[in-house]
DNA sequence: GACCGCTGTGTACGATCGTACGCATGGATC
DNA sequence: GATCCATGCGTACGATCGTACACAGCGGTC
């Protein structure tokens, strides 16, 4: 009935990008577990219908999610890096990464855990953290040794983490220290 | 009908623990995402009716699973580390850690990764992460200042994942290097 | 040994899920 | 402007979920 309403819906590229994002949304907010076709329709304001259409299934829908999630947080790093013009300043970059830039967000904090998750089971997943992190170091490499580059990035990693969950206060300058002590600056 | 089984059902102890335990094996097969009332009272060999009787829902049973799960990891890290008989053997307890121990088991990497994921949403499961660094960081402190607990703790937690997650080849060389720079040693 | 209360279980119900499938719709072709 | 076909959507179905609730059966009490 009805059919009223505006209908400019044919060929909407936007559509299936307008998806994806709406998926890391409902992650973000609910987990993976509680992450479905209806929930994500919902909040990209399309069709049931259209999840099957434009996906195989949860699982493709998620791996494209997390692989634009995971495409955007290498990049950012990738800036953040590119911008120190040397050595100096690039341990200064790490050191501003972990004390507040990355996972500033709760949002992205969660995401990069969702994703952590999915990697530790599925190998899929693992293809798109391993893209991250080989990134992540290749960003480090323009400063930093190889050996360096790879105890650094985990550094910066567990670093991120524990300071995300723990709920005690933070000494910024140990983080300083210990960035300098890690790349015998 | 039938009935013809034998019974003894009346006043089992070790059913409330066996669901407990087959709670952690259904989150590490199928991840918190797969888990159902209905697989973990398969998994524990009880029947489903149990499951809401001893617990008040899935967040209640998932939450001291994985109170369970840390409190075993944290004792395990604590009995690694009391080990060292001084400095430099907590040095090489710690790269021992990270090279092969903790998460040796695919299980672990699972479970610990779930619980963090959890814990980035739900302040309840962050609790228990924050027990669990709080124990990791006593049991460092038998050999370190405070300050170098913080980050060595972090840095565990970071290479742990990157080696478990990295397909790349891993030098213990380069973490022996690092955890020396890390602690001044 | 009859009774009773509590512990633990079986089952059924309503909600919600993923997915298949028929059809509306609007641009392309002549 | 009539026809056609691919794109995209609405809907309905079967499966599976969490949970409520009635009741079975054993240990304690007299």
């Amino acid at each position: 009935m009805t059919a009223v309403t505006t209908r400019p819906r044919r060929h909407d590229p936007a559509r299936r990008d307008r998806i994806i994002d709406a998926c890391l949304d409902v992650v973000a907010e609910r987990g993976v577990a509680g992450t479905t076709h209806r929930r994500v329709a919902a909040a990209a304001d399309v069709p049931l219908g259209s999840m099957t259409y434009h996906f195989a299934g949860m699982d493709d829908l998620l791996r494209e999610a997390f692989g634009r999630f995971a495409q955007q947080a290498a990049a950012q790093f990738e800036r953040r890096m590119a911008e120190a013009p040397d050595r100096d300043a690039a341990v200064r970059a790490v050191v501003r990464l972990i004390t507040l830039d990355v996972f500033a967000t709760q949002r992205d904090l969660v995401l990069s855990h969702e994703l952590y998750t999915l990697a530790a089971r599925d190998p899929a997943f693992r293809t798109l953290t391993n893209d991250w992190m080989r990134r992540s170091r290749d960003a480090l490499a323009r400063h930093f040794d190889p050996a360096t580059c790879r105890v650094l990035d985990a550094f910066i990693e567990g670093m991120t983490i524990h300071r995300a969950l723990d709920t005690e206060p933070h000494d910024d300058v140990d983080v300083l220290a210990a960035v300098r002590r890690l790349t015998g600056a």
